[in-house]
DNA sequence: GATCTAAACGGACTGCGGTCCGCTTGTATT
DNA sequence: AATACAAGCGGACCGCAGTCCGTTTAGATC
């Protein structure tokens, strides 16, 4: 992994570059349509898109930096629904059915947008580090603690976030064919167990 | 990956295969001693064995095969002991009890073999599907059952074993600067609540 | 000991993610 | 319009995991 991330932050971006920018997660798009995440390869990429191999890596940083920014749509749906939504997701229902409908609806997006948020993990054990982790992690640990959780909602939050790693997920719905009901069924028991003593 | 995962199981190997097999691991273990699990590449690996890269994939199919069979020594020993060792890890403790002792024990493990453990790990997600993992999952759901969990015991191992993932673990001990103790104390709450409720 | 064959061998080869660096181009300045 | 220079660009290049296939050899059979 080289220097910048995604965008510097230091004024805009050239032309060109937004151009190819734009050329580049039109293409990205459509390989996965055509090849699943998985089989999409930079170089390939880089093709489609009509641009050289060092462009790609220079706006995205590295392949899972471009999953991250495919999947950026979605994530920030997805924020917005728990932080300002309507309840039982959003602000307003007691913590305890807000920590239901988290993992219900955590699970639910894994099983659409799943693949992807795989392929941009990949590797590297800072993955829990990225923005959309951190926050995720945060808003576990302040439904714990308004549920009235007094030992260490932290490392519970970590806990938590463990059981809705995309990766366990999809193996279980996949590989095991369980049905996700019976996963949102065992994610109520788990955090109402949690929850429930003080 | 191609065929043969470690051995085929037909007839003894050939005396030059064990020779060779020997050679490597001793290659391997020297390795991470000097550069770390990470730091050892399959090349690498080959020309410190004096033998050719080929031979290194025969025997062990992959990389990640290598790693599972350099841990496979410490992985028995830890079976072993949560299988048929003393109480409060082995049997003869109260189910919660062992609950509490099995994640101690296993938090410990990976700070001793957690490298080596996340190089076995890499990409595929049928790594839950190893014959160890599937072990601790059983060995977790029969627990619970003994504990008194009537609800989806199967679901709820799964989501107890996501949380002792070594990659998460060193991820708390490395990075944020957990004290494995917390750890330990956070596991023993979790389980207790869980087991709790009949 | 000669013969035979399946197993084992080795290293060139492929395809991947990622880097490097000399060249090009957009844009601000005058 | 000419100048200047940082930003952007492309593709040769690197090291890696993993595959392929022609060659060698262990060891069983006679």
């Amino acid at each position: 992994m080289s220097l910048i991330p995604i965008r510097p932050g230091l004024g805009p971006e050239r032309r060109d570059a937004a151009r190819n920018r734009e050329l580049l997660l039109r293409a990205a798009r459509e390989l996965i349509e055509e090849c699943g995440a998985d089989g999409l390869t930079m170089g390939t990429l880089a093709q489609r898109a009509g641009v050289g191999k060092g462009t790609v890596f220079r706006r995205f940083g590295s392949r899972a930096g471009l999953m991250m920014t495919l999947l950026s749509d979605a994530e920030a749906e997805f924020q917005g629904r728990f932080m300002f939504g309507p309840p039982p997701l959003g602000p307003g229902a007691p913590p305890l059915e807000r920590l239901v409908a988290f993992g219900e609806k955590r699970i639910a997006w894994v099983l659409e947008f799943g693949e992807l948020a795989r392929a941009a993990d990949v590797s590297a054990y800072n993955r829990f580090d990225v923005p959309a982790a951190v926050l995720w992690h945060r808003h576990l640990e302040m439904l714990l603690r308004e549920a009235g959780l007094t030992t260490d909602p932290w490392l519970m939050a970590t806990s938590l976030s463990a059981v809705l790693e995309p990766e366990r997920i999809l193996h279980a719905v996949r590989v095991h064919h369980i049905a996700p009901e019976r996963l949102v069924a065992s994610w109520r028991d788990l955090v109402s167990r949690v929850a429930h003593g003080a």
